[in-house]
DNA sequence: CCAGAAGTTCGATGATCGTCGTATAATGGG
DNA sequence: CCCATTATACGACGATCATCGAACTTCTGG
């Protein structure tokens, strides 16, 4: 408890309570594994809208909060956007050279 | 296509057509992952029933089957008993580094 | 040869998941 | 002040999943 300075709305993990079958799962789904490969690219923070998935609104929001959950990414207001962003620091950190494979095995 | 040298019944997925998504998804059960793991310390084949796995003989082969399709581990009958063992080289080859993260996330 | 051990197969069941459409906020520009 | 943009909440639907028990197969040891 006592991490809560951001938002309130948004639950993100403390970034030593990440659970390793919570993110295997997060990352076990094509569209959220490209939104992360995306976010991965970039290095800043990119707002929902900006991913070429072909899925609606509504399953693209589930998805962000399943990383979201999973503690995979950040996410903040910024004006009427929404901008996402990696939490890589922490995931690698909690689970050393997780991601990176993850990211290269891409393919 | 030919690499069915061995058992003509279990199903191997050649090295080279590992999906990144099926090795997350079947990494991302708690009771897979501690098959994974005393598979990893082991260091030899293990025989289905030696896992402390706290469910029936029918999830336990369907879990097995889940990482043997994935690509994960290896199956070969031994008498009465089926000896499986992780198939390291080539998860590293394809994915390198993922599986020692998963395995070093451990705690 | 036969009893037991080790796994598999086959439904079934309840939970979770990915997806959608619609309705509902929150925000910034004219 | 209203409207367009951006995203979320809420069911709902079909698919997949983890789990089980019971019946079946296959092999070994006495």
């Amino acid at each position: 408890m006592g991490t809560a300075t951001e938002s309130p709305e948004l639950l993100h993990p403390p970034a030593g309570e990440l659970d390793l079958t919570a993110v295997l799962h997060a990352l076990s789904d094509p569209q959220r594994l490209r939104i992360v490969r995306a976010l991965a690219e970039s290095e800043e923070p990119i707002s929902c809208g900006s991913f070429g998935l072909d899925v609606s609104k509504s399953t693209r929001t589930h998805h962000f909060r399943v990383l979201r959950e999973a503690g995979i990414i950040e996410q903040r207001r910024e004006g009427t956007c929404k901008l996402s962003s990696l939490r890589r620091a922490e995931l690698d950190a909690r689970f050393p050279g997780l991601l990176d494979a993850v990211l290269a095995a891409d393919r």
